[in-house]
DNA sequence: TAGTATT
């Protein structure tokens, strides 16, 4: 089998339009091929905005997006844009490929049409010889595929390789075979045998991520010291959580009217009686894009959720900017709610309470 | 023995 090796060591630009090799319109999908690209290794702080006003000045864009973690809103440094003209979409590529931006070097070249064969097709490999560089690697990994990018992670300091690298090829099937190949094989002339096996994904990491995320946020809204045994109060919860010990709130007797007025007291408004299902909480502000999913996975650490319901527009189907979650227990609710009120998702505040109950007129 | 490329 004969296969294109693909340098991605100058950040090149490596596939061109249709290199894919899947017809556009035989499916009914606009051909954007020759339109549509990736960008990868964005910094990590840039924002939509800044993103479209970069790509926005080669040309009229139909379309971008800059990815983000659905559940922590933190950028995922690649994003996709959508030109009107083709020759816009060349021009990016020719001038904003290789493109430094503090640290990192972009890279711009055209998306492959999406599809599921080419998810999850990046590999890890481990017990690489320290001698062999990244075009090595890649001419041993190339006559199972295609390659998209390869990298080799050197010791900070020295340059050194560690010995270690990722792969990722364009279909997984490609990954699979090069792991059947060469797991456990030994690289011509070295003595140790070679690990490969399929990266870790990166979506596996986002509970971890989120406490990580929320113990940040938290610290940095609590940084006056009237509040210092509050913010140690939360962050210690969110860590014992994480660790499934028991909450620290969990001496308040639960649905006792005591600790419904104490709250209702400190914000000022009447609560609606938990039902039997457990504790309404609104939370608003959520993108038109939210769906269930986001609420199960923000509220999810906290303790019991049993019910999710993200608001939609009847006609758009899109969410109206909010939605309820269920708990069953009080003092998981009130942590959540402690902790998800003002928390940034996205490009958005949002705003989380206990549901309220309307005024009624009179 | 861990970076981050599929909307």
């Amino acid at each position: 089998m004969v296969t294109q090796i693909i340098s991605t060591m100058e950040t090149q630009a490596n596939n061109g339009p249709g290199s894919a090799g899947i017809l556009n319109g035989t499916n009914g999908e606009p051909d954007d091929s020759k339109t549509n690209l990736i960008v990868n290794y964005l910094p990590q702080n840039m924002t939509q905005e800044e993103f479209k006003s970069l790509f926005g000045s080669i040309g009229e864009i139909e379309s971008c997006k800059l990815v983000r973690d659905k559940i922590t809103g933190q950028s995922l440094g690649y994003g996709f844009v959508n030109y009107v003209d083709p020759n816009d979409a060349d021009k990016a590529i020719n001038t904003l490929n290789g493109l430094k931006l503090q640290t990192k070097t972009i890279k711009v070249s055209y998306a492959r049409p999406s599809s599921a064969s080419i998810r999850d097709a990046n590999l890890y490999v481990s017990s690489l010889p320290k001698n062999m560089n990244q075009k090595e690697m890649e001419q041993l990994f190339s006559q199972y595929g295609r390659i998209i990018t390869s990298r080799i992670l050197v010791d900070q300091v020295t340059g050194v390789s560690r010995g270690v690298g990722f792969i990722r090829f364009d279909k997984r099937i490609e990954a699979e075979e090069a792991i059947k190949g060469l797991n456990g094989q030994k690289p011509l002339g070295s003595s140790e045998p070679i690990t490969v096996k399929f990266a870790n994904n990166p979506s596996q990491k986002t509970g971890q991520a989120l406490l990580t995320h929320l113990y940040q946020t938290t610290a940095r809204r609590y940084t006056g010291p009237l509040h210092h045994q509050t913010q140690r109060f939360r962050l210690d919860s969110l860590i014992n959580m994480a660790y499934g010990v028991k909450s620290p709130l969990s001496f308040l007797p639960r649905f006792s009217p005591i600790t419904i007025d104490s709250v209702t007291n400190l914000a000022g408004v009447s609560l609606t009686a938990p039902t039997t299902a457990g504790w309404c909480i609104f939370v608003y502000n959520l993108s038109p894009e939210a769906d269930e999913s986001v609420l199960w996975q923000l509220f999810g650490p906290f303790g019991a959720v049993t019910n999710v319901k993200v608001i939609r527009d009847f006609t758009t189907n899109k969410c109206k900017g909010f939605g309820f979650v269920t708990m069953t227990n009080y003092d998981e609710a009130a942590m959540a709610i402690a902790s998800l009120n003002g928390y940034r998702l996205g490009d958005r505040v949002l705003q989380v309470s206990f549901k309220t109950s309307k005024p009624h007129k009179a």
